[in-house]
DNA sequence: GCCAGATTGTGCACTTGTGCACAAACTGCG
DNA sequence: CGCAGTTTGTGCACAAGTGCACAATCTGGC
């Protein structure tokens, strides 16, 4: 009762994924019930947590015999925005791009890529997977005619800003940067990266110190 | 003076790649000092920040001057554990496997890749980049030969475990998994895990939300 | 209808992270 | 030699995250 209306914590928000990845986990496997300490096992953290987590959602599941599998997952998805599709649009088509571009992994979770964008004229028109490398300059047309709503940035590093000034102008909505570099956008539109060299490194002080002292703390 | 010796915040762990980045950009614009508010502008965080996390790793900077940029550089990349290289295993070569395979950004920053592994037979041999695919069978010999230090799991999720397992028998110190599964090792090798769809779902959310409310909080 | 067993939801204490504000300390100048 | 200007290093208060422990509540059996 009550809640559910509270904001939703930052750690919180960045685990609801790995409930959901559970989740559908269990639904393939026709499980219909999920206790917390279940559930908990299949995401990899501990059950007290994924019992705080779920009730800042609402109160979802039964005391004495668990959560609804079907419903959690449905009320996971919603919280998420996940109950439409957002159209991808990849800028910036070397070996990260061409890579992002093929993998499967992003249409099967409800971002399908409608899009690949590049400044070299001599990878516009390459096909890549389904789709055709389109000129950046186009951008603005091809954001607003498929509605991409999300803009994954691929280029090196010095083109990082200026990609990013331009899929705000176009009108995306959100952006996931693969660039090794630190890019600012406007408020309002919700930023997050990827650097895979910094994982690496911060792999390495953790072995260097003696591997202990360190438990889960991802991305 | 005294400090130096204090376990260093997890946190401040993860922020010290991004320091390195911005002073390896110095570096090469020929700066010889910096402040901590010039430097808190190159990683994206604030100048108290920078400050509170670099006087964890000692008191190397100078009151009324700033930091020495060469010899901060040299410190955070010992404590980093980056004063010689770490010698990486790819095992899984889709197109996620074959991109980071072909990723220059690892050996640039001192994690070479020397082996690449996969279980499919149909792989082996096929050359990607300078190196020809192994079979998975020869991981501990692969790893043992090179001196190999990282296993990147980049294998479908049903693999993940099993993977890990191997890596870990074979020697490996720290692993960095892409795979969308939760996976478990023993506590003295050090695991991050990066998965892009989840990032796609976290970001999801905070745009649906209206956007507010969430600043930085990045891997 | 009641009890045993199971499992959620949450209060609370603790740990970790953040950032302000300011004393300490350095440089350069006159 | 002392002072003005600058910048670090850190104490402190607050915010966020974590996990234990337990009351509240449900199910099934008899």
């Amino acid at each position: 009762m009550a809640g559910a209306r509270a904001r939703i914590p930052d750690a919180t928000v960045a685990r609801l994924p790995l409930y959901r990845r559970g989740l559908l986990d269990l639904v393939t496997r026709r499980v219909g019930t999920v206790s917390s300490e279940q559930l908990a096992e299949l995401a990899g953290v501990n059950a007290a947590k994924v019992r705080k987590d779920l009730s800042y959602l609402g109160s979802y599941g039964t005391r004495g015999v668990g959560y609804d599998v079907q419903f959690l997952l449905f009320e996971i998805e919603r919280k998420l925005g996940l109950t439409n599709e957002s159209p991808v649009v990849i800028v910036g088509l070397g070996n990260l791009g061409q890579a992002l571009a093929n993998y499967g992994g992003f249409r099967d979770r409800g971002f399908p890529i409608v899009a690949l964008v590049d400044a070299d004229q001599t990878k516009v028109g390459q096909r890549i997977g389904a789709l055709h490398v389109e000129f950046i300059d186009d951008l603005a047309v091809v954001v607003a005619d498929r509605a991409v709503a999300v803009g994954i940035i691929a280029t090196p590093a010095v083109a990082a800003q200026e990609v990013a000034d331009l899929l705000v102008a176009a009108g995306v909505r959100s952006i996931l940067n693969f660039a090794p570099a630190v890019i600012s956008v406007p408020d309002d539109v919700p930023l997050r990266k990827v650097d895979l060299a910094t994982e690496l490194q911060i792999l390495s002080f953790y072995q260097q110190q003696g591997g202990t002292g360190f438990r889960s703390r991802a991305s």
